[in-house]
DNA sequence: CACCATTATGACACCGGTGTCATGGATAAA
DNA sequence: TTTATCCATGACACCGGTGTCATAATGGTG
């Protein structure tokens, strides 16, 4: 047997027909019982695998996701984000648990990458994973919506479609961080990420926290922000920047542990105690986030239940089902960043 | 136009067979300069895309590539080691620059994986990456080999085909760690891994180190090693073990930063200051290993170079190309947890 | 025994591309 | 003018399954 077997070849060794053997191995009922046995015995015995390019061929359908994960544009090549690699492998295994494979890639924002993955019916739908800038994407989502695309994605909204997002409840994350400081009188706030419309996610953080201090009397003052990108390095340098304009703080929330892990750095190089001097709360509760001297206090993001919340909604969407907005509620993980010891 | 749009289209609005549309858009060379401009425009216009299915099932290649990931059996369901979410960053990252896509699917060593994804030609190859018991994968690999499939895997070896194994330099690793240690006088070691022939990878770095220690006159006791698998827990409860039987030593290298991390808790768990009572030196360098505290010691595996190779080693056996064995040379990153402060 | 329902199977078109061969027209060489 | 050569294109089989329809065999019923 020269290359692989084809359902012709078990048609010929069981002596029945080639649609007998195809019915026999999906099961159909169609097919007698000793017959079916047979079949799947010499398939066995030839390693005959379905040959999945004829199959989505005839059947219109792949049994295979795509994700698609865009990168913060300055990042790093070599490093990626660890709380997007967290996701990753939660859908990995959400998409396993469903029976579906997952195509895997790498977008830049700018990229043509709309719908090339369904449209040349390689993935029955797609899930779209990433910070960044997603007014640049609208565009390209409502193109999407118009061809009628299956896809889900992460944190960005989707014009008149907030079904199509499944999200942390960041506002309401936002809020457990003021009230935490609150709790230990640690009024005199700052904040590092983006407070400005670019990053949703990282605008109902920041929203969140600034309204929930505003609820207790308490103004955020709008020097104590600066502006940093989802890294260490962005962390690093925005909390540089405000120790260097003299602007002093008692308590810094940061809109991810990235950002955090840097503010800290940037704190004790300049000999601000953590959390004595300055109490510090991160987003995300990624893997090093307890491993950080001191273990960073952080919001953190169930990646494991996002990503079958991300699955389940784009398998709705595939079937015709009525999907529901998706909020997901963070939880707050008090570690040293933020308590006197 | 209901559904998506097909080359037959594209023919009749140009006003030529479906042929030539099929030409024109892999430009081919027989195709006239000015028809081939117009169904580029039409087909950019009805959004058209290669149907993928259609294409492969013709030509018989995939330009997919699969990644399996064989999980540690006792690993927690949530949580992924760090070291092989690197590899699979990079993994996918090569794939893209070299222009294919990548099925990632996690697997369990016992299940009937071998050859699934390359038989029923969803992938062109496929890529192995796992720590675990190798031995049980054996017959796998061989059932690989004689069906002609296209693997490559890592850190694995596959008896006989060593070419097919893309693998860090874990016995120069190992013997890189004895060296730091010597270099201190820390000549009492202990070491926290798997040191039976179960994972290769961490036997090998057993086998460096005591060849090392052996080749300057130093033995390594063979009560003060622990069996540990890849993770923080197994870490932290050898060493524990270690310390309840009153296993003294002044120096410790584990087979992975995870085991290190795990191990540094446990002693300070007992009151022993790392370094300064223990040197510790782990494996891998994970992000976390720079946040821990102290900041880990550890030989870093280049995973950027390691998903290069491995996808180009596998390109090179789909093309039918010779390929090398492949040994990345490991790197000590020296931290806190191994120097006196 | 005639009639119809049920069951198991085969024949065949079809999915949407790709590769091969045939064909027609233009141009160059004889 | 005729023949050879080249170029652009069309027709068609093919990849390996799946879905539909037709058909043969079986069994139960009046």
């Amino acid at each position: 047997m020269k290359g692989k077997a084809t359902s012709f070849d078990i048609a010929h060794y069981a002596g029945v027909s080639q649609s007998t053997v195809s019915r026999a191995l999906r099961n159909s009922p169609l097919v007698n019982e000793e017959t079916r046995k047979r079949v799947f015995e010499i398939a066995k015995k030839l390693n005959y695998k379905v040959d999945k390019n004829a199959s989505n061929l005839r059947t219109q359908q792949s049994s295979t996701l795509a994700l698609l994960l865009f990168e913060d544009p300055t990042s790093d090549e070599s490093q990626i984000n660890p709380f997007f690699l967290s996701m990753l492998g939660s859908i990995t295994r959400a998409c396993a648990k469903e029976g579906y494979d997952l195509l895997v890639s790498f977008q830049s924002a700018s990229a043509d990458w709309h719908a090339d993955y369904e449209d040349s019916h390689r993935a029955d739908g797609i899930i779209l994973l990433g910070y960044g800038d997603y007014i640049d994407y609208q565009p390209k989502f409502d193109s999407l919506l118009a061809q009628n695309t299956k896809f889900v994605c992460w944190g960005a909204n989707v014009d008149n479609r907030p079904d199509l997002t499944v999200c942390c409840d960041n506002v309401g994350g936002g809020q457990q961080a003021a009230n935490h400081f609150i709790a230990q009188n640690r009024t005199d706030c700052a904040f590092i990420g983006d407070a400005s419309h670019h990053s949703p996610e990282f605008f109902a953080r920041f929203q969140g926290f600034k309204a929930q201090l505003a609820a207790n009397n308490i103004t955020l003052n709008e020097r104590k922000m600066a502006n940093a990108i989802s890294t260490e390095e962005s962390g690093y340098h925005a909390t540089r920047s405000l120790i260097a304009n003299n602007i002093t703080f008692n308590a810094l929330f940061a809109a991810s542990d990235l950002i955090a892990i840097g503010a800290i750095r940037a704190l004790k190089e300049a000999g601000i105690h953590v959390p004595n001097d300055v109490a510090v709360i991160g987003f995300d509760n990624i893997a090093i986030a307890s491993y950080t001297n001191p273990p960073l206090t952080t919001i953190e993001q169930n990646t494991t239940l996002a990503g079958q919340m991300l699955v389940a909604n784009l398998l709705k969407l595939i079937r015709g089902e009525h999907v529901q907005s998706t909020l997901l509620p963070p939880s707050l993980i008090v570690r040293g960043s933020s308590v006197h010891v």
